[in-house]
DNA sequence: GTTTTTTACGAAAAGGGTTTCGTTTTCACT
DNA sequence: AGTGAAAACGAAACCCTTTTCGTAAAAAAC
């Protein structure tokens, strides 16, 4: 069951090889009893074109790259499912690595899209990532490229983010809003973006209201893979070293689901104690109790616009040599839930 | 920036394109010399073969296509994971494909990916999926490809499953341990195998037992896109059709955690009136309160079996024509936790 | 010094399609 | 009948690499 060959049509229907080509395509330059002729054989031959000899034509694969620090994630996978969904639509597949937020790994791994000839990459960043030039190279031989959630601004490619500065800064208030008057923090890693943006959100917060910063309540996680435990870790950490803190809001979600959980062990009341916010708004985060109020995080969405914008540069790039870097900031709101009800009212 | 070709590189020495392609490969009839030559001028230019006419030449892409039912979820995101880290290894590249549980998506999908000519094919058929034409298609022009979790059984390929219907029983006969006298049954679609094992495990370790089957204490469950709030709307019927129930076999844990939070919200005791056992290991059910009981059901692990599995196939396919599927079963442990402690002590 | 073997390279075909350009055929118009 | 244009097709080049096979030059054997 070998699939057939332009060349098998042509010579059953004494034809040419471009001749069918042109045929199977509606050139104008093909009669129509022609037309007619090659199309009915094809289809009873089953004919599909070869990928691989299209490709090598016409230089594209149909093909874009997707590389994610971790793929068991619901922020993540939300961000493929819409990458997918929309790639589908304009009959782009999708392959998808994952760096493990090691540097090495994610360098590697563009090596091999490129080597893969995809026609364009999306990317987060990984937690260790310093150094750009494995990115520069995708943007050097000029393949499109976006960045999201984990930007680095430096490199000059179009980025799909939220507001983290703003909306880590909507969570603090909140927690003010409600009555807080200590309020910790746990934020990511030291090097990536978004992270970076949500601990100034969460200090200009307090400023801005006259509350003093105090960097001894700003803890650091990996928030790698065991996030959950880091959250029980600082959270035994932060009774320990300043019992007055009565508010939290936590870099992400899945800390704060294990800050929560220990909390819940220590018999600690949450809000009345301690109120939390968390980021991301994981499915899990409106099911445990105490719900935990945080931030949505769009990820389907930016997985959708991202791909939307990799689309227009692809096409783009066909055209012209250059595009213009273009930065896509949508909204994230505070949901607001159990884990941090008013103690003012 | 063009990537560099072997004409180029034989151009610049004075050689011919064969020569030079075989002196990158370290072909015997090939002098030291030239060798040396070419390889440091192929380093300087940042050769890296067209990936397209290889792929052209040797018929194979090294790239294999996944197709699943749904992304954002845990299990399945595990296999992802699973599979991707295996392919890495092995220098293969995956496309991965959502067939949001439909059998039209999922059999476009098939034939997207066999135009591009992925050399394998790992699938989880759709709940809807009752004909398998496109699936035989694949093993007709001889492609390997892989079923697992939720797979066909007439459809001669290798499988890597659990034993559900075991994993069904041990549930269930935990229930009967534990002193259930009355135990209900959330189960899946009708169609897909793995739902029809789950049934089957659960009746059968009722009748070993000596309990009556009673088929009004057995829900059907969509398991699709809102399983949460499907576990909620069964919770809510239970409670008034059978108030006397005081054990429930769920048939995966999203719908359990629904149920289990909508008995949470009615003042229902869990474990102390009723027992929950779900299925699958969601991260999440570690988490919440009570924790739930489970089935662990081994996404990695089964991601790496499947792709090992179809690496062995594609391998053999090279050389014999035919290859003898072979079903891999992986067990499946029950994990006790708060949702089902004995009321017997 | 001639024959045989080994070494080192290149020509050519193959893989399957696309696209440009030229050629033949057909038809319309004077 | 003769000219010009339009219609319908094919030759050839191209995309880049791989592999078989043939050949020339160099080395070894007699």
């Amino acid at each position: 069951m070998k699939p057939a060959t332009l060349k098998e049509i042509a010579d059953q229907l004494g034809l040419s090889v471009p001749t069918v080509s042109k045929a199977l395509k509606d050139y104008p330059d093909v009669s129509k009893k022609t037309k007619g002729l090659v199309k009915e054989l094809a289809k009873t031959l089953n004919y599909t074109p070869n990928a691989f000899a299209v490709n090598l034509r016409t230089k594209e694969s149909k093909t874009i790259g997707l590389i994610i620090p971790e793929i068991v994630h619901h922020f993540f996978s939300n961000v493929i499912k819409g990458i997918i969904s929309q790639a589908e639509k304009k009959g782009y597949l999708v392959i998808i690595l994952q760096s493990n937020e090691s540097y090495d790994l994610e360098k590697k791994q563009v090596e091999l899209l490129l080597r893969q000839q995809v026609d364009g990459v999306i990317i987060s960043i990984a937690n260790e990532t310093a150094d750009f030039t494995h990115l520069n190279d995708i943007i050097n031989i000029n393949k499109p490229l976006i960045m999201f959630d984990k930007i680095a601004k430096i490199v000059p490619c179009s980025k799909v983010i939220i507001d983290d500065r703003k909306a880590a800064y909507d969570a603090t208030k909140h927690l003010i809003d409600i009555g807080c008057k200590r309020i910790a923090h746990f934020r990511g890693p030291l090097l990536p973006q978004n992270s970076i943006d949500r601990f100034l959100g969460y200090k200009k917060a307090l400023l801005d209201h006259n509350m003093q910063y105090d960097s001894s309540l700003v803890y650091i996680c990996e928030c790698g893979d065991n996030s959950f435990q880091e959250g029980e870790t600082n959270a035994k950490k932060i009774l320990k070293d300043h019992n007055n803190v009565d508010g939290i809001f936590i870099n992400t979600d899945l800390v704060a689901i294990g800050a929560l959980t220990e909390f819940n062990r220590q018999g600690i009341k949450i809000p009345e104690q301690i109120s939390i916010v968390g980021f991301s708004n994981w499915f899990m985060s409106s099911v445990i109790s105490p719900s935990l109020t945080t931030i949505n995080q769009p990820g389907f969405e930016m997985g959708k616009i991202a791909f939307k914008q990799l689309f227009k540069e692809m096409k783009k790039l066909k055209k012209e040599k250059k595009i213009t870097p273009k930065t896509i900031t949508l909204n994230a709101e505070l949901i607001q839930r159990d884990s941090s009800k008013t103690n003012l009212d």
